[in-house]
DNA sequence: ACACTATTGACACCCGGTGTCATGAATGAC
DNA sequence: GTCATTCATGACACCGGGTGTCAATAGTGT
């Protein structure tokens, strides 16, 4: 009866650790930025090895980016929690709710803020991230598509495709006008203009 | 007299050089795939040492995807030769024609499916080329902007970036579209359908 | 106290990429 | 034709991200 839980201690220290080193790697990053930061400096400031660092992050962009992992379930689940017969454009307006309380959340906005500089600067970094928002998208794709009135003629469908791919562009594009403005107006209303552009068909 | 193109011989040698690089690489890519051609292995089938790989091409990734490079400058030409009152999503549609005229040529097909499968098959060229198209996107947004009815109380319109990333969407699922179903049908009615989903206010 | 297991660091190694330098070939001037 | 310049090249050493291996050690259960 040691384990009550079924990630315990050793699942504790193991997320500590990684908080703790995400947090060293985010000062150095702003202090020096993210390619002039090396995996060796970020293990020698939270006290361990550049082995060791690897042992809780599979590669550095993994530090930064690899929490967008989870995202991609949360948005599937909330897509899933949408009624069937609901637009789907309207859905996903819904599902991107998520992302509306992450982004204005006072408490974690700092850090995000930070986060989503670190990205933007680097090259490199701002690559993996658009692959796993990619990744992200085809995990609605198929959820989309079976909200379709399907046309049972075309042997594949490139709409499913271009509806999701087409509401994340207008999520990146308010969440690039509300950073760039100054957080002036709810990113909420910035996400509304956008995507209120496209009626879906 | 030497000179009767700016770029002559060297330039000359040079691409041919880089032809004969790809030609090369594309043969181990398809062979063993990207991730585990090494450059040694590359420069060593085209006669040289990795070093002077190097200095053909900035990177592995570029060999593959650096072509991408002028395509954006290809794009905002045949954006700024539509006509300012045409609806932009109609622009673009017809910008994109670019593609489609590259994508059915029967010349360069097999060679350029061939690369998509490469990029496709690799995450880290995937994500290179995703931020290469992020890049293009950005060519395009300022003119499609200026195209816009402004509405003049906006801080920083999220409309215009929402526009091209939504039309990117779209381009891109109807080449995933296209590719998945053997090529049945024409590219350029994958295309349509998906850009057809959208009605841009 | 003992055995077992997970974590760690040290080390060697691979691969992509860069700086440096000496060699050598093509080019141009005389 | 000779000489000097210029550019491409290869060899080499180096950096940084990432992995495999192994021995030492710490934590845990009995």
């Amino acid at each position: 009866m040691t384990e009550k839980i079924p990630q315990s201690i050793r699942e504790r220290t193991r997320r500590l650790a990684q908080t703790e080193l995400t947090t060293v790697a985010q000062d150095l990053f702003l202090e020096r930025g993210y390619e002039k930061t090396t995996v060796d400096e970020i293990a020698a400031a939270a006290g361990m090895s550049k082995r060791t660092f690897f042992r809780y992050f599979s590669s550095k962009d993994d530090l930064v980016i690899g929490k967008y992992d989870l995202f991609g379930d949360r948005l599937a689940e909330a897509l899933d929690a949408r009624p069937a017969d609901e637009p789907v454009w309207e859905s996903l307006r819904r599902v991107f709710d998520i992302t509306v309380d992450y982004v204005e959340d006072d408490y974690t906005r700092a850090r995000n803020d930070a986060m989503e500089l670190i990205v933007r600067g680097s090259a490199q970094l701002n690559a993996r991230y658009l692959e796993k928002m990619q990744r992200v998208q085809e995990l609605l794709v198929g959820r989309v598509a079976s909200r379709l009135p399907s046309v049972g003629a075309s042997p594949i469908d490139p709409r499913p495709a271009a509806i999701v791919g087409a509401a994340f562009a207008c999520m990146q594009a308010a969440r690039l006008a509300w950073l760039e403005s100054d957080q002036q107006q709810p990113f909420a209303e910035c996400l509304d203009k956008a995507m209120e552009t496209f009626i879906v068909v």
